[in-house]
DNA sequence: CGTATTTCAGCGGGACTGAGATTC
DNA sequence: CGAATCTCAGTCACGCTGAAATAC
């Protein structure tokens, strides 16, 4: 038992979406974790930031903003409304939305779980320079806008 | 309606384990496109890779090497031995093991499923000069690196 | 004895699909 | 009518846990 490595081959290893994968593995776990020691998950940080930056919205236009699929929001804003962050009302103009909107007691929940999520950035990012966080931020970014979301409605933006 | 963009918030947008999540859904989802045309899926791929590279190994190794979960190796390996991409023989010197041998057969499913990895990496790096391939994929490797495996066992390699 | 390997049975969260009721 | 919204039911692959059987 002088060997017990057995590493992943290069070959393996050195496969771009595998990295991918891998860290953003170690990445998902880390903000888990640290959301969870509040009791959160990623899901409420994404839907209190929208609502902050954005203002209040419907539960379609929150999914299409933070990448949750829209049935999958109904539970996650239960849980917003229950611990009292947001508010869920008939929109009177549209009544086939629900309004979402941001409460006081969900910007202060939100402060608390900007600064666990920025943490957990650190954590992940800490083995590289400033500048290396900055130009993988931007290469990832890059990316991102050239894989654009999976046209949803071929009129929109074609 | 003249204005359906709906973009995610600049806030959340610059969060880099969002980034990578994003782009990782998407890696996945090319690779997994790409392998399914063939039948197959990525841990075929990874098992039968460290095959070619490695040799022979048992389950357990396997596991290891490809990060493939013990318990889901199996029917991984029944899917590639019902295609006669491998062989699964007891070891006679440890015969808690079974040994795992690639086939003729496996080495040109290697082969073929190689070219389709290959293509999707293209495709996902399609969007960077050949020097950002290279420094993303170090700057990744880094992280992979530094936030390495969650102790197996807290004896080994502390 | 404790440890390691293979295997199965099951859990839990996440992504997604389909359908229905309502409203535009 | 078609299209969009909200909701629930259910599917599926994945990562993982637990336990049993076997062997070191």
């Amino acid at each position: 038992m002088s060997a017990p490595a057995e590493p992943t081959p290069a070959r393996l290893r050195a496969i771009p979406s595998r990295l991918i994968a891998g860290v953003a593995v170690v990445a998902d776990r880390l903000v888990g974790e640290r959301l969870a020691a509040e009791g959160a998950r990623k899901w409420h940080f994404a839907v209190l930031a929208v609502l902050a930056e954005s203002g209040p919205a419907s539960q379609a236009e929150l999914s299409r903003r933070t990448g949750i699929y829209r049935s999958d929001m109904v539970a996650v804003l239960n849980e917003l409304a229950d611990a009292g962050c947001v508010r869920r009302e008939a929109d009177t103009a549209d009544r086939r939305r629900n309004v979402v909107t941001l409460t006081a007691a969900g910007r202060r929940r939100l402060e608390r779980l900007d600064t666990l999520v920025a943490d957990a950035q650190r954590e992940i990012l800490a083995p590289l320079t400033p500048a290396e966080q900055h130009e993988l931020t931007r290469l990832l970014t890059l990316l991102t806008d050239h894989h654009r979301p999976p046209h949803p409605h071929p009129r929109d933006a074609g």
